[in-house]
RNA sequence: AGAGGAAUGGCAGAGUGGUCGAAUGCGGCGGUCUUGAAAACCGUUGUACCGCGAGGUACCGGGGGUUCGAAUCCCUCUUCCUCUGCCA
C-alpha cells in the first residue's frame, strides 16, 4: 500500500498517477486518507500524554506504598480512575481511525511509473518489441486442444473427472514435457544468480494480505476453510512473504529468488470461448523469479529480469512480442509491468506468457521488508517479480508452432531434458 | 491426536507485581593501545508511532483480562520441545 507521508508529500504526482490508472474519486480519496491520518495522529498525541500522566501517578503510587504512605496512595488510585477511562476512549478512537486508515489504503492501487501509458484496456498497452518469425503452417493446422487429443499427452477429460474442468492431466510425453520445462527454466534462472526455493503452496492470511492478493482479490483464490489457508495463485505469494517483517542488511540486496509451483486460480467469472485448452486452467505450473533490491536499482533490475525471460523465449524459439501495460490494464499492485506474449500460430493469437512487475514500495511496504543501508537508516525496499515461465501457454505454442505431418518437434535446448526431440 | 514443559533484545540467558526497554555473556559498531593484527580496556549497540524540539507512547510469541501499576498473575490462540499414539 502507498505510504501516506507520500500522499502528503507528493499529492499532485500521485493523483495524476492514480489517475492514469483511472482510479475513480482519486482526489476524494486522498484527501480522505490525510484526514483519517490527521485523526489518527491527534488522537495518539492526546493518548500518549493522557497515558504519560497515568504513568507518572502509578510511579508515584508504588512510592508511596514504599513509604508506607497508605492514605496518600488511595488518594492517588482515586484519579486514575477518571484517566483510565479516558484512555479507553482515546484508545478506542484511536485504533478506529488506525483501522479506517488502513482499510481505506487497500483500496489504493500503486501509483504507475512515469513511463506508463495512458490507456484503459489491453488495446491500449504499448508494443514495446517483436521477436522471432511467425511460422506458416499448413491448411491443416490444429490447434493444440486437438493436438494433444491427436498425441494423447494432455487428457482433460480424465481431469474433470477426478478434480473438475481446468486441471489437466498430462501424460507420457506430455508429462515429460513439463518436466523438462521446469527444469530447463529452473537451471536458467540458477545460471542467472537466482537462488532456488520450494516453498508451500498454502499460504496464512497474512501472506495473502503481504503481497496484496488480500483483501483485493479475495475471490480469486482458493480458500481452504477448515485451516483458514489460501492455495497460492502465484509462487510470488510464498517467496515475497518470505521477506515479510525482515530487516535485510545493504549488502544482501538484491535478493534473487527462483522456485517452482503449481498455481491454483478461481478464474471465476472470466471464461469465455477464446479460454479452450491450455489457454485458461485453474491449475497450471510456473516457475517465479522474485527479486527484492535497493530502491536506486530496481527498474535496472526490471530491465534485467525481462531481458532474462526474453533469452528464455529465444532459446525455446518461440515468437513473442513485449508490452508495456497501460495505466488501465496493470496489476494493483504494480508500478511497471511489462508482458511477454508468444504469438500461437494455430490459433492466431498471442498469449501471455509471462508478467514482470516492479512493485517498488507497495509490497514492502505491506509485509515491512525493509533494509538498513550504510547510514544505518532503515528503509523499504523495492520487490520485483516476474513469471519464467508459465507453462500451459508455451505448451501451447511449441505444440502448435512446430507441428509438422510427421509430428510435433521441440526445441532443441529441451531435447537434454526431454530424452526425446518428436512427439 | 493425548500428557507435560517452554516462548524475553542479533544469539545465549537472568528477571515471578512498581524505579525493567529489561541484568550478564557473546556477537556487531566506534575508540585507546600496536608497525599491523590479536588480546586487554573504554564507549556504543532493537523496532514503530507522536512531537519543531526537549521529550513522550507502545512493543518481553499473538489476542483478551485482572490491577493504580504486568515480562511477571488469569484466560485464549499459535509455535517449539519431551513422552505416548499414528503416519509418507
Amino acid at each position: 500500500m502507498l505510504l501516506v507521508n507520500q500522499i502528503r508529500e507528493n499529492f499532485e504526482t500521485i493523483l495524476a498517477g492514480l489517475q492514469k490508472r483511472n482510479f475513480p474519486n482519486a482526489e476524494t480519496i486522498l484527501q480522505e486518507v490525510i484526514q483519517l491520518d490527521d485523526q489518527r495522529k491527534s488522537s495518539q498525541t492526546q493518548r500518549d500524554q493522557i497515558q504519560a500522566e497515568s504513568n507518572s501517578i502509578s510511579k508515584q503510587i508504588g512510592m508511596l506504598m514504599k513509604e508506607g504512605k497508605r492514605e496518600e496512595a488511595e488518594h492517588a488510585k482515586a484519579r486514575t480512575a477518571e484517566i483510565k477511562s479516558q484512555i479507553k476512549e482515546l484508545d478506542e478512537e484511536n485504533s478506529q481511525a488506525e483501522e479506517s486508515l488502513k482499510a481505506l489504503l487497500y483500496t489504493i492501487p500503486n501509483v504507475p511509473h512515469a513511463s506508463v501509458p495512458v490507456g484503459k484496456a489491453a488495446e491500449d498497452n504499448e508494443v514495446v518489441l517483436e521477436h522471432g518469425s511467425i511460422p506458416t503452417l499448413s491448411d491443416d493446422k490444429l490447434p493444440h486442444w486437438e493436438l494433444i487429443k491427436k498425441y494423447d499427452i494432455i487428457d482433460f477429460d480424465l481431469g474433470v473427472k477426478i478434480t473438475g474442468a481446468g486441471f489437466p492431466v498430462y501424460k507420457g510425453k506430455g508429462a515429460r514435457l513439463q518436466r523438462a520445462l521446469i527444469n530447463f527454466f529452473l537451471d536458467e534462472a540458477i545460471a542467472a544468480g537466482y537462488y532456488e526455493v520450494q516453498p508451500p503452496i498454502l499460504v496464512n492470511e497474512d501472506s495473502g494480505y503481504g503481497t496484496g492478493q488480500l483483501p483485493d482479490k479475495e475471490g480469486q483464490m482458493y480458500h481452504a476453510t477448515a485451516d483458514n489457508l489460501y492455495l497460492i495463485p502465484t509462487a510470488e505469494v510464498p517467496i515475497t512473504n518470505l521477506y515479510r517483517d525482515v530487516i535485510l542488511s545493504e549488502e544482501e540486496l538484491p535478493v534473487k529468488n527462483v522456485g517452482h509451483t503449481p498455481c491454483f486460480r478461481r478464474e471465476a467469472g472470466s471464461w469465455g470461448a477464446h479460454v479452450r485448452g491450455l489457454n485458461r486452467l485453474h491449475q497450471f505450473d510456473k516457475v517465479e523469479i522474485v527479486q527484492i533490491t535497493h530502491p536506486d536499482k530496481s527498474y535496472e533490475v526490471l530491465e534485467e529480469m525481462s531481458q532474462h525471460v526474453q533469452g528464455l523465449l529465444k532459446k525455446l524459439e518461440l515468437p513473442y512480442r513485449v508490452l508495456r501495460l497501460c495505466g488501465g490494464d496493470m496489476g494493483f499492485t504494480s508500478a511497471l509491468t511489462f508482458d511477454m506474449e508468444v504469438f500461437s500460430a494455430a490459433q492466431e493469437r498471442w498469449l501471455e506468457v509471462s508478467s514482470v512487475s516492479n512493485f517498488e514500495t507497495y509490497q514492502s511496504n505491506r509485509l515491512k521488508l525493509r533494509f538498513k543501508g550504510a547510514d544505518k537508516k532503515t528503509q523499504l525496499a523495492h520487490s520485483l517479480n516476474g513469471s519464467a515461465l508459465a507453462l500451459p501457454r508455451i505448451v501451447a505454442a511449441i505444440l502448435e508452432n512446430n507441428q509438422t505431418p510427421e509430428g510435433i518437434n521441440m526445441p532443441k535446448v529441451l531435447h537434454p531434458y526431454l530424452g526425446f526431440d518428436k512427439i
